[in-house]
DNA sequence: ATAAATTCTTGACGAAGTTAATTAAATCTC
DNA sequence: GAGATTTAATTAACTTCGTCAAGAATTTAT
């Protein structure tokens, strides 16, 4: 019996998008084990996970063994076959992109790099376009054909235009189109921070919360939010600027012309001037000062902890206006982490209103190959259209 | 023919609710309108309107001369019946019970006070039911069927439990039931400034913005959050809490352990605190620092403004971390909003970031039988449970 | 008058998901 | 160890909701 070549990932109703996406993040799952988590039918959960067995993007387990005690037929979960289908993720920063492909899980499977020599729009198109090829040389290029992009500043998903971008200097840029031309691939298109929020609630910490936060501290200081299961967007394309929140009254000057800003004070660069000016040492480098505060030097050790507790501080801010079930920070760079933690976790202690202080704060490094997996996570999202916007 | 008694609001189907709501909210408006503004076919609300006008809830207007210019058949547009029912809103406060009768459209009928002599359960639950009964005398009882409660604390909606209220030193009071059992009345507890928020989305400034916020200020400062079109409840049902926003690294310390909260400077107790101190009067009452300060007194003047700079800054916390497309600041009690209302717009105008500024900001007074009027705004909502929950 | 434009209504149809009955595969009980 | 019990999965009939396409209603334009 001929058989005709099996489509992509069949989403043609809610109820497929909602079962294939329980699979998806909640790991090997029985068919009535979804259908109770999403209150669906189980003969509905059948009919949906049909297709998608039949085109390969799930499958079914034997059933290992008792589940549950006591009597009944044994389960067969659900499961994803990762490696369905290919996603590709490029992350642009002012110097370089950093490229990934990840499986349907959102693992990263290759990386690649390439500097930029330049912000013109062509010039990065087909830097990105090369950088592509360069990735799904071999096996991955035949099941791959989404790719999700990052990039910092104001982009506009639905339509895939990079309204306003201060690193690389570009107004009103239709990236997306223009890089569906050049690489023949699904483009969505998505705000960093935004894009690692989708990789964190879909295959990391906010997996089953319907609302949690995530920050990123390091040369910037930003964060997203997702409120009721959806990120919130801003109604002029601002959300999350944790970094511009006003924490210390009188403080110091934020580049953004506010003052007191966590930025103003937690940023690389802010705690950079500020060493510098503890030390007395105008040459001092970021190296050596954590080299340093690590060793137990005392003055540097509190330019890290005042860093620290500007965080905790926004940090409050955000969670008593938004009660997130969870709040993921993490720290771009150095790694330095660890010099703040500590930090954080007491000022947002005292500042946590009532019971928003049992909202679960994990800190934790940043790879800055992470950046790619969420854009990629942001291609695997793509999948849902209907469902996400 | 006989015809059967009319039934209640026929809101069967998720069509029937977008148009109900479509024409409750934004007034008069064709089929075919109400079609595009929700996307649904103008087959799908010609059916879901009918039941709505044979219950006596819609009516169809004789086409108003020429709407839009050309040829055509005119419009007959759909309009609320806003006496067809009257709901029931009552707020609960330590020291008494407010209650207003609206229509459909919130628009308030007839109102009443009741002053509270003790906080025992049993003690609130009859005296509610008794101003229930007194607004309810004449020709409003036979079309009031909902009643909404506002209660300021921890208040879960949908199980219609009390979890904590300050005021009223309650814990776990089920005062939904208790009062269902006392009015006969179907009845929807809620927080009150959640309360007022729907008043606000869907009957006053939140009207067509899918995300806003609406801030109070009086003897606590608080806030609620519509993200997406979903009031934000917050996962430790906390949210919204701008009072313990942390504007002032190292300023006064807070009643809730913190420091520097927007609270702690701007609350009407921070405020007379603050203006007892500059003016070295320890009997200084609130009124007369008013008027001094409306005559020009300086130093009391400044007090005020160090409030309204407070709240600009909590204000400036909100919009960036969350981008709303308006806020609307309400002052409570003596109406002191004149005071607070230019520099709290010159705060604003510095710290909020890029084109989050953009974002609408009315600032008015609060006219204590708002409140009510937020129950029962509440109390209207809660035709739509399938909606809401 | 006739044509064109726009609103509203109607009935057939189709998609999606539910209920209820059935089959399947295990453990429990005597 | 045979039948009862329990849980999982499937199947088929049915319900519900909303769309589509065609047409009726009511206006302006020519």
């Amino acid at each position: 019996m001929p058989r005709s070549a099996p489509a992509r990932a069949p989403i043609t109703s809610p109820a497929a998008a909602t079962v294939f996406t329980t699979v998806l993040t909640e790991g090997p799952v029985s068919r009535v084990d979804v259908a109770r988590r999403t209150g669906l039918s189980s003969a509905a959960v059948t009919k949906a996970a049909r297709p998608f067995i039949e085109a390969g993007y799930l499958e079914e387990l034997a059933s290992e063994g008792r589940t549950a005690p006591g009597a009944g037929r044994p389960a067969n979960p659900l499961a994803i076959r990762p490696d369905r289908e290919y996603f590709v993720g490029v992350k642009i920063t002012g110097d370089d992109l950093i490229g990934v492909v990840t499986d349907l899980r959102a693992d990263v499977r290759a990386s690649a790099h390439h500097a930029l020599t330049s912000h013109g729009v062509e010039h990065v198109v087909q830097a990105l376009a090369d950088l592509v090829g360069e990735l799904l040389s071999g096996h991955l290029r035949e099941r791959a054909y989404c790719l999700g992009v990052a990039v910092s500043g104001d982009v506009d998903r639905a339509s895939g235009v990079v309204r306003y971008s201060p690193f690389l200097g570009w107004r009103d840029v239709p990236l997306a189109s223009l890089l569906e031309d050049a690489t023949g691939l699904t483009v969505t298109l998505e705000n960093d921070v935004k894009a690692l929020a989708v990789a964190e609630q879909w295959f990391g910490e906010g997996v089953g919360a319907s609302s949690f936060a995530l920050v990123t501290v390091g040369t910037g200081i930003g964060s997203a939010l997702v409120v009721n299961g959806d990120l919130v967007r801003g109604a002029h394309g601002v959300a999350g600027e944790i970094g511009h929140v006003p924490v210390a009254d009188g403080g110091p000057s934020c580049h953004c012309g506010g003052r007191g800003c966590v930025e103003a004070i937690a940023s690389t660069e802010a705690i950079l001037t500020h060493a510098r000016q503890v030390t007395g040492e105008p040459g001092l480098s970021m190296d050596d000062a954590v080299t340093r505060a690590r060793g137990g030097d005392e003055p540097l050790r509190e330019v890290f902890a005042a860093a620290g507790h500007a965080i905790g501080l926004g940090l409050a801010a955000l969670v008593n206006l938004f009660g997130p079930e969870r709040v993921v920070v993490s720290g771009e760079g150095v790694a330095t982490y660890d010099l703040f933690e500590d930090q954080i976790r007491r000022t947002f202690a005292v500042q946590a209103f009532g019971s928003a202080a049992r909202c679960g704060l994990v800190i934790r490094p940043l790879p800055f190959e992470e950046w790619a997996r969420g854009a990629a996570a942001v291609a695997v999202q793509s999948l849902f259209v209907s469902d996400t916007v």
